[in-house]
DNA sequence: CTGAAAGCGCTTACAG
DNA sequence: CTGAAAGCGCTTACAG
């Protein structure tokens, strides 16, 4: 059969072609090339005489048939239950693509990104969708919401992988980031800045980075013995509450960080409107780094106060955590949590007090 | 040898397992998954109880088998020369990306994203590193600077590519931005608006998109019998120029855009620092959108005028186009510059009257 | 120190 | 309609 590939072309040269020119055998051209194994040794001639050919026939290895024989192909997956490139939600994951990249590159690794999840919701859960991660060495997965199903069969087929986000699954190998921690010192800084009262202002999306923020605020209020209250929201009218929480002596709010930042869109509208200052009259802070790039804090334009979710960092992570995987070393730990690094910021100050009137509105 | 993949894993299903399991050969299997050649039919109940020990064992390809075996596996590359992510270039080419991935996936291709053109320069250049987007069955390249001798191989090898932006090589498939004409028609606003004296602000780098873009600038003026002059500059101390160029009644300004972004960036700053404001006591064109999210030029916030690279667009295109040639079609036409939509922005204003003293400097 | 052989997991003529 | 065989270009034990 001709070569498919090359149409019309000169063959390129391959080892049989070095080995012929060189009078030794193909194994031998291989062995050369590739440097030989262990405790073996070539005849400093026959190296010579090798390279030579190769060098004259301008051989290049075929990374195909490479990949092939050596049983891996230097592939790592990363597989998304969401757009891999998403375009409304501001770039939010970005740096984690950011993170794998790099540290596949020092890894020697290629990244084969599965294509599709983002069209049809339907299919990401499909089983077959997921299951062509398999045609890599191991696979990433990233996303608020996932399919148990069919990872579940991954595990039972001992294919690697590595969850970007922590996982509530058992055996569930992962990369996360402590929100818990993270949130509970929020709340921590606002109590120490003199704060008694404030609210927790969440979506009614329920994914696990959503209830750890939760679990660390509620934790960080009762350390503090803070009045605290969650609050679910879509993010719309959000004017009412606002209003009501200042008559009640609110003094700060702490908001989710999400994917659609709706909660915080919805709030800095309604501080806005309200023609509120922060930290002036409100003290905020956000769970999370905002999603644009600059994200300047409604009523003053300070950055807000928070922290920093290491989304570079669990990238790398999770790539030197999978090629453990891959190579079979199922004895460290497999389950990863990063710390968040507190954003300062400029908009949690002292509490207003009680009795100055609000705002200018 | 044991598994190299998968040490103490259930090894992958390979198409000898399905044999097996389903009573056939594994020749057999293969026509099956794989759709038999014209003509040649298939018992309906072999190919029944192959479809389902295929599935029952959770059989996926070998993308690198199928590729030796000459044949293709629905996964295109992604090669750049530079960072596939760049962290520092305000995610100027994700759009690109976007698109690549909306069309990959509309396509039903994935995408192998071929690492380590960004750590090391060196690495890029090396033909090795680029001859191993072979393991895809076609490759996307993308990057301002691009070594031409590994990608003379891939075309003499007959492999199927095509570049994101327009490239100077005969022969060479590519879907770019027809920057000449919208820089022409960015001049040719200016012109309209009035203006008769303007400056075109670039930078040392010499990439094609560069050459363009100066070339339709120049055209645009010759149209309009402009004076026109091409500066060039690495983006620092342009407070000298500014006032020189204010003092000769030069009353509009236009500005390549470029990754780095270092020209916009150095004028902006030093007509903050005259205190001008745009477009009142200058107008200012920017060739491209600004790399930022929101490009707000200096002195008034406004957008920039000029124009937009339709990114996704290309990304689009150049996926479409490459897998048409890699089915074979090489009679259409594999070249293709898409026009950039006209940004309106409002730093395009009429010019400044020659005896108002300038800016509050 | 080197060659002959088997194998990586597929595809594709070619016989039956 | 299906099986046996050869081949893609390498790597890696295993003999000598």
């Amino acid at each position: 059969m001709a070569d498919a590939r090359a149409p019309g072309n000169r063959r390129r040269p391959r080892q049989s072609d070095i080995a012929r020119s060189a009078g030794v055998s193909q194994a031998t051209v291989s062995l050369v090339l590739r440097g030989a194994p262990t405790g073996m040794s070539l005849a400093p001639a026959t190296r010579q005489r090798v390279i030579a050919a190769a060098e004259e026939l301008g051989y290049v290895p075929d990374p195909v048939a490479t990949r092939l024989a050596a049983a891996t192909n230097a592939m790592l997956g990363l597989y998304t239950f969401s757009a891999t490139f998403p375009t409304d939600v501001a770039h939010s994951y970005y740096p984690i693509l950011v993170g794998v990249e790099e540290e596949a590159a020092a890894q020697g690794q290629d990244l084969i990104l599965f294509t599709g999840s983002a069209r049809a919701a339907a299919r990401a859960d499909d089983p077959a969708a997921v299951r062509r991660v398999r045609v890599a060495d191991g696979c990433l997965f990233f996303g608020r919401h996932v399919p148990a199903e069919p990872v579940r069969r991954l595990v039972e087929d001992g294919f690697p992988f590595v969850y970007i986000g922590r996982r509530d699954e058992a055996g569930v190998p992962y990369v996360g980031a402590d929100y818990v921690s993270a949130s509970a010192d929020v709340v921590a800084r606002l109590a120490a800045a003199g704060h008694r009262k404030v609210r927790y202002l969440r979506e009614h999306d329920q994914a696990l980075a959503s209830v750890d923020r939760e679990d660390g605020v509620l934790r960080g209020a009762r350390d503090a013995g803070l009045d605290t209250l969650v609050v679910r929201t879509d993010g719309s009218d959000l004017d009412a509450l606002l209003r009501e929480w200042l008559d009640a002596g609110v003094t700060a709010v702490v908001v989710e960080q999400t994917d659609t930042g709706a909660a915080l869109a919805g709030l800095g509208a309604a501080i806005d409107r309200a023609g509120l200052r922060c930290p002036g009259d409100l003290s905020l802070a956000l769970l999370g780094a905002p999603t644009g790039t600059r994200g300047s804090a409604p009523g003053g334009g300070a950055a807000f106060s928070g922290f920093d979710v290491p989304m570079r960092a669990m990238g790398r992570g999770a790539v030197r955590l999978l090629l453990r995987l891959i190579a079979g070393d199922l004895e460290g730990p497999s389950r990863r949590l990063l710390p968040c690094e507190p954003v300062e910021g400029g908009t949690i100050g002292p509490p207003r007090p009680p009795n100055r009137t609000t705002g200018r509105a």
